[in-house]
DNA sequence: AATGAATGAGACTTCATTCAT
DNA sequence: AATGAATGAAGTCTCATTCAT
């Protein structure tokens, strides 16, 4: 009596592909031009169809925001799962970041670019407080306390270094996927390793050297 | 004869006014919501005038994202009129750069985050070689290169260290932008100077101290 | 046996079911805003099995009518079987009227002004000849002409007085409906006595006046 | 120089052209089945052109109902302008709004039934105080209370009363509208005389009556 | 220089209905 | 008996653009 089951999976087939093809339409128009006219005409189905599968035109785009910060989460957290030292943790954890966010570079700006408050209040990271009430933020957070453990920073201005690295981070992303076609691999990789090695190990000495 | 130029000038001025209410739509509702109704009807004339003055609707935005590059640059440039040593001209033109961008959000996003060919390579600065292509870029390597005039980097090494302070201030001002309602002045003060006292000092540091 | 029976007998109770439904709809939201589909959603059934027992929507609309006018003739006969003199008895059937209707506003004017041959036949009531054949005001004609069994009035006359009271009393049904939310229901019933004692009562003294 | 003249009365007309149309399909499909395209398809233009010259659908229907109720208006009160005694005054009046009404039927029905919050306390006349504050009832009450200047007859019974003969003429003029290809002219005449003579004529009576 | 009129395309959404299963 | 899938038509509305005047 699989038939039942049958049927669920291609439901949840069907709407597997009508995400896909709206994910399809954002990497190619963005997100404001997907509409459900065009994932009708690219899955060959009419319009109307759509709504049996979702409720209306934002339920589909809030799919796609909650599969993008998934996936980024998901990566993130098998990161932290290593026995490094709390350096090489964190250089290991930015660098998988970085790598996640590049494999999905679409899902990627949408949401970190959307800034209807609902999404917003998601993705916000610099608000102060931020490092208790954020998953990804307080990961980091606490991989600088551990750090300084010995020293006597004070959690804000650990905090303030977490938002700091977290921005630049993002701001490297961005960069990189804007500019896809015109940054070689190579030079890719250079950059990564020379932000990893400088500005994020460099923010981590410069912050111990002033704790005397 | 003064005819002729009395209408140019003309021109011009409404062709300014255009471009000013298209900015301030953008501002209010996006990029994307820009219509040409919509500045009709704030500057009271009819949407077919506009076509008198603009090709179509791509020359306005084009005009736009000029617009805000320039007034970057502008910015930027004023900047290095000091007679500070090295390191405390990349520090203040760092904070001048994100001054300045936090100043017009709208804008600055707007140009920042286009990724049309056309726009793209004005604002492309990752690629190999970019420190000599791009005058933003170009004044940070001098500088950068000023810094560190007795030792012997390698102006590869300079272009990568600023390339990634490029991307990471980058990555601070649009979260700032983005995040605008939810962080406090002085919290986001308390962010730009430890991104300058920590980030980009860091990697100078860093920086000089590999060099042996 | 009994089997089919059953089977009939259920088919009977959803068909019910489906008719409740449209007719809590209408109630609601209005005659035609009642869709194949709200209908499925409230009974948490498919659309389509509604085919299964309904033709098409025409159908279910059709039940609906007759539904109600069957109650309102019902309510109406009821006030017939008491054994008070004609007057008293115009009196009462006229309160009771106005009373089952206002019990069923929403059906009462959907059957009332329906204006599609079909129904408008069974409601029309004010052409020559109507006291004979619509049931309704065949009762209303027989209680006046017992009124006047003394005098020799016409049965024009009497029937044109039939048809004036019934028009009145769906003026005053309809008003009362329609205005329901501004209306008291102690001035409602205020205007229901006032009606019957000089509109009604009026109509039936001056028609006696006028006889000799 | 009337180039702009003319221009304003084209638009004037192709504005009446619209509602002129719409007025038809209301006639003929009802209120509720007014669309734009509908519109659009008989007057032979794109629908975008009716957003040209109206802001939207609403305001269509709104100054569909003005109109209505404005024609009602003006015929009702130039039957006021006679120096008829006040009980001829009455008659006459009440003619003069049945004949009105059933020449423009369907913005008749359209008005009255129409149940929307915002027409409702328009065409609204039964709860108590509406003499003071509707136009169509205050002329109406004034009439009786003229009647019975001499009487000692409470405001408020003559309140109930006008409110009761609104009630009935206007039963009458509905159902003379839904009703229209069965009643011949000749019966309709003498129903719209048997209701002033019999129901109006009778309530003022026998109000009278009470009196003493 | 400026405008009003007009259009065709496209946006989202709801509906009645049919059909294979 | 019942359902899920699917469609085509229709609904309101906005937009960029063109054209005659």
């Amino acid at each position: 009596m699989g038939i039942k089951e049958r049927k669920e999976r291609e439901r949840r087939e069907k709407q597997e592909l009508i995400l896909n093809t709206a994910a399809e339409i954002m990497k190619e128009d963005g997100i404001d031009n997907i509409s459900i006219r065009k994932i009708a005409n690219r899955i060959e189905y009419s319009p109307a169809i759509i709504y049996h599968y979702f409720k209306d035109k934002d339920e589909i785009i809030g799919h796609l925001m909650k599969r993008g910060y998934q996936k980024i989460l998901d990566g993130l957290s098998s990161a932290l799962e290593t026995r490094d030292n709390p350096e090489e943790k964190l250089r290991k954890m930015t660098r998988k970041y970085i790598e996640v966010s590049l494999q999905m570079p679409d899902e990627y700006m949408t949401v970190q670019l959307n800034s209807t408050p609902g999404v917003v209040s998601q993705t916000a990271s610099l608000f102060k407080g931020a490092a208790e009430k954020k998953p990804a933020l307080k990961i980091l957070f606490q991989c600088l306390r551990e750090i300084y453990r010995d020293g006597n920073i004070d959690d804000s201005v650990i905090e303030l270094t977490a938002q700091v690295i977290a921005a630049s981070t993002f701001g490297l992303i961005m960069r990189l996927i804007i500019e896809q076609g015109l940054v070689s691999a190579e030079h890719r990789n250079n950059l990564i390793d020379h932000f990893i090695n400088t500005a994020v190990d460099g923010m981590v000495q410069t912050l111990g050297n002033n704790r005397e």
